[in-house]
DNA sequence: GCCAGTTTACCTACTAGTAAGTAAAATGCA
DNA sequence: TGCATTTTACTTACTAGTAGGTAAACTGGC
């Protein structure tokens, strides 16, 4: 574990308005992030080095180290940009769907078009690595789970004003529940090579919700 | 290596009891184990190494090569004694509780003990880092959850016959989702270094299982 | 000619793993 | 019982390979 010198900070002009990178990144940063975010989502941010991302690329690690200068200032971007993507997706959802347990719905599908890529939630990755993980990372991750636990609040306050949900605990809780058992049940049915047992466990969460349900099941 | 500067003395410093306090002696094996079981539980399977180990017991790499020839060896001894461990605890379970909410109850205190320790699951944390392990590591992996899903699926099953619980699912998709979430929770849990939120999660994830709960409170 | 982006060539620290040696305890046997 | 041999449990000193990171030279397009 080594921490991190005075890093060169050459004054580049790119991404101006923000100091951290993903933003306004050039092509070279998206596609070094692309590789990164494939690897760190099968293999975590411990399993994978430069030098695995430039032979993917076909450049040197030198040239890895010019865009992000250390492993954390990708970590970094890496979050930060998946949070971003997460949130436009969440925010997609607001815009085209108005029921409560459809937007659920979309919101298992994120998870599961990441599971059907052969990758693991890349923060859900990233909590398992969280005592290793570089401060400022540890920082952005935690970012990400509000995000999500904040969006899940407020659809499930709504579907519970609208009927269509029920639970014992409050809307903030239960999101945390959903957040937890969402990533565990990725976690495990990876180790099985089993999407199938992520959308089964996804399909009963999501029926835990549902008023009534249970009374005609029994 | 570096320079010795501390020239660890010359022979005749045999069988000095430096091993963990309390511990049983004359098992160097076991000392190893419980040292590399807490960093691998903290850190994952590639966030130490032997280093780390040999450090913490004040003895060389070379040392714990003798005892595991290899990371693998370690790492499927550190599997198959915590599934052993694990084991017995469900069979004590079994013999000193009938009531099938309590034995989930007691279930769920296991992992809590994890989370008071400040540690995450070891086979959770596996299961993040499972592309990078041994194939013989994948295997013991497996065989972990397969264990909880086994006794969780006879339990539930016992406490559906009973009356106490109710779900719409299989008894053995219901253990899957529990073994997920709980996992799950532990995991983010940990990343906000709050094992309130776990104990919560968990909570609430048995709550859905019984019967009647929610017609109570809507 | 400038300069963003890149390469070459390197560094230091650390990784798992190995070779060879040794003190002491355990074992075989006369 | 006494002595030789083997085994146990290490050590010191090393290996090849990889980690993240750096300085400086080079390249191609505006």
């Amino acid at each position: 574990m080594k921490s991190s010198r005075k890093h060169a900070t050459r004054p580049t002009n790119k991404g101006a308005t923000q100091a951290l990178p993903g933003d306004r990144a050039s092509d070279a940063a998206q596609g070094i992030l692309n590789v990164a975010e494939e690897l760190a989502q099968k293999r975590g941010y411990n399993g994978f080095s430069y030098a695995d991302v430039a032979a993917r690329l076909h450049v040197t690690k030198a040239s890895l180290h010019y865009h992000f200068p250390s492993k954390a200032d990708l970590g970094c971007a890496l979050i930060a940009r998946y949070r971003a993507i997460f949130t436009s997706a969440l925010e997609a959802i607001d815009d085209q769907e108005a029921d409560p347990p459809k937007k659920l719905q979309r919101y298992v599908a994120l998870y599961d078009a990441v599971m059907r890529n052969d990758r693991m939630c890349l923060c859900g990755m990233l909590a398992a690595e969280y005592a290793t993980l570089p401060p400022p990372m540890q920082t952005q991750l935690m970012l990400f789970f509000d995000a999500n636990e904040k969006w899940l609040t407020s659809v499930l306050k709504s579907g519970c004003r609208a009927g269509s949900f029920a639970f014992t605990e409050t809307a903030g809780d239960r999101a945390r529940v959903l957040v937890g058992a969402l990533e565990g049940a990725m976690l495990v049915a990876r180790s099985y090579g089993d999407p199938r047992r992520f959308r089964s466990a996804a399909h009963s969460l999501l029926g835990d919700l549902m008023k009534f349900e249970k009374d005609r099941a029994t």
